[in-house]
RNA sequence: GGGCCUGUAGCUCAAUUGGUUAGAGCAGAGCGCUCAUAACGCUUUGGUUGGGGGUUCAAGUCCCUCCGGGCCUACCA
């Protein structure tokens, strides 16, 4: 029994997510955590807000709340919609636990430590108005290059030059609109991946089975220009967690926090934590899936996340790691997604353009959605939801192939031979040649799954779906009845198997109709398949079942029309 | 500016890493079935693999070039 430990992406604090951002880290996690579980493999499978930073600062400002308070609900809003989406997370925890600022705090001080540490002097711009430094971003003003009004701080969006938030010309804060700017000094921590960059780099290398997306971005950043750039590891904020070193102060750090993209990723660990704190267990507990001294030489961790998370977790993070000196397990597989357009464009967050996953549950269940961005996940490149493409996917697929299929079996065997599997009757070369077939595509669909292709993994699921309409079409169990009821028996006693290893074999992917396929078989047994031909006599004849309501409903062409409206403007 | 990814049938995607006649699903057309959510099955139309050039016995795959789309470029996270 293998050992996997599964991290999604950590979801900001700042908002409910889009589709986007669903399909490009928790969902495809959720997909492999479900299938690796029912293989028998022993999972840990993490996730949490990610909370601190300016922008959840200025979100709760906006929402006018202390910023714990909004946090705090925000988490729950996001844990809900997890459970929404059937998310399994095994925790999904919050970077502002007190288990993170414990680990982070030790991470900074084992660091400074080992001497990958450097404090560096800088100037920044201070606001008086707002009683806050501003990162780049939030200073505008106009570009020295070409003259446009709205220039940020760190770079230009109508020129796309780089900025330094000294070279606009009259800046003011993006927060306030105020001008009562003024440079101050302030020293801040760097993590020195520099000093590391060769042990990076080697490591990189090692990993040759790794989707090129997230090699190509790791190698860009460790050799573009003068190599690995050291990194501001800290701010002067209020909400985060505090700088120390480990327990103590850190002089000349006073007033200061950890950076977000320091203290988020060891989040995976802390949040690990609170599950065993939780569950009243000691450090073993979740020692043994992070520490390789503690019994994690076993464990094979895998990263789900999107492209633009991929800098942080093939470098800063494993720079963080190797840094401390301790023996805690790096990742070992990275599975990186591009982006999912909206109907022509891109989903937005700040400009509310897209699906939310609120507004998604609202429309329809989770396996809809789930079917839908599994079967389209943008793994070679950027891919597209449209209404059009998504009505016609999951009427097909969902209720045309698989859930006809199981009304077909249920109601024509309740009406020939009632809510029990019907006995007598013999299998022959057809329903050989169906097991074969099916052998085969299960051995494809279990390599995908392996390989975390998903796309290609669900495609093969489909393709068993539809093997048990051919195998009725050509059994023809309604005609077979007329000549010999017991023939027709056997043909529907195996089509009525088949919809309990749909429910087995589907569930990774749509676990309601799966659980609903399983109850509706009465199927006690819903481990996975060994064989096909031992999997397809699970249902013994006299065993009771009964039919269920139609799994999947259609999209019909007004539903669409009225959410292409209703979606195609801006969030209010 | 630099780097990376990408362009294959009307649409969404494959193609065992240079190997025979480029394949699936959807949509379209025809036929069949009548158990079923007007569902299912079978057959079938459809491609100068973005354009051009090159390497090779052999190119969707490698090289050059042009055109289009996207992402990243380190203080948003």
């Amino acid at each position: 029994m293998a050992r996997i430990l599964i991290t999604s992406a950590i979801p900001y604090i700042n908002g409910i997510k889009h589709l986007g951002n669903l399909v490009g880290s928790q969902l495809p996690a959720d997909l492999y955590a479900r299938f690796c579980r029912a293989r028998g493999d022993e999972v840990m499978f993490i996730c949490a807000t990610d909370e601190h930073g300016t922008p959840a600062e200025l979100a709760a400002a906006k929402a006018g709340k202390p910023v714990a308070e909004y946090c705090a609900e925000m988490h729950e809003v996001q844990k809900g919609l997890s459970e929404g989406f059937r998310l399994s997370f095994d925790k999904f925890g919050r970077s502002s636990s007190p288990q993170n600022h414990a680990l982070t705090q030790y991470f900074a001080g084992r660091l400074a430590d080992n001497g990958y540490i450097e404090e560096v002097t800088e100037k920044q711009v201070y606001s008086n108005a707002d009683g806050r430094f501003l990162p780049d971003r939030y200073i505008e003003g106009t570009c020295p290059n070409c003259g446009y009004d709205k220039a940020r701080g760190d770079q230009c969006e109508n020129c796309t030059k780089q900025l330094d938030p000294t070279d606009l010309i009259d800046p003011r804060s993006a927060i306030s609109g105020s001008t009562d700017l003024e440079v101050r000094e302030t020293k801040h921590l760097y993590l020195r991946q520099s000093a590391l960059k060769d042990r990076l780099d080697a490591w990189i290398d090692e990993k040759s089975d790794w989707p090129v997306l997230t090699t190509s971005i790791a190698k860009k950043w460790l050799h573009d220009g003068d190599g690995l750039q050291d990194r501001g590891i800290t701010r002067d904020l209020d909400w985060g967690v505090p700088v120390k070193k480990g327990d103590a102060d850190w002089p000349g750090m006073e007033g200061k926090v950890f950076y977000v993209w320091f203290d988020a990723p060891i989040e995976y660990i802390a949040a690990t934590k609170e599950w065993s704190d939780e569950k009243g267990l000691d450090d073993d507990a979740w020692q043994r899936w992070w520490r390789t001294d503690k019994g994690a030489e076993d464990v094979r961790y895998v990263q789900f996340m999107g492209k633009d998370n991929v800098p942080f977790h093939t470098l800063s993070f494993p720079a963080t790691i190797i840094g401390s000196g301790d023996p805690w397990k790096l990742v070992d597989y990275i599975k990186s997604f591009n982006y999912l357009n909206y109907d022509g464009g891109q989903f937005s967050t700040s400009q509310g353009r897209g699906v939310f996953m609120d507004q998604a549950l609202d429309i329809l269940p989770a396996d809809y959605w789930r079917w839908w961005l599994l079967s389209h996940a943008p793994e070679n490149s950027d891919s597209e939801f449209t209404w059009e493409n998504f009505q016609a996917s999951v009427n097909k697929d969902l209720a045309d192939v698989l859930g006809n299929f199981v009304s077909r079996v249920t109601k024509f065997c309740r009406s020939k031979f009632g809510e029990t599997v019907p006995e007598g009757g013999e299998t022959g070369p057809r329903e050989e040649a169906l097991i074969a077939d099916l052998s085969k595509r299960l051995d494809a669909y279990q390599a995908h799954m392996e390989a975390i292709d998903v796309r290609k993994a669900s495609s093969e699921l489909r393709a068993m779906w539809a093997a048990g309409n051919e195998y009725l079409q050509e059994a023809a169990p309604w005609s077979v009845f007329k000549e010999d009821e017991a023939a027709a028996a056997a043909i529907i006693r195996l089509s009525l198997n088949l919809i309990r290893l749909y429910g087995v074999l589907s569930a990774p992917f749509i676990p309601d109709a799966s659980a609903e396929m399983l109850k509706a078989m009465g199927a006690e047994d819903a481990a996975w398949p060994k064989d096909i031909a031992s999997a397809l006599d699970a249902l013994p004849a006299g065993q009771a079942f009964t039919v269920p309501e139609n799994l999947f409903r259609k999209i019909s062409d007004d539903e669409r029309e009225d959410w292409q409206s209703r979606f195609s403007g801006v969030r209010t």
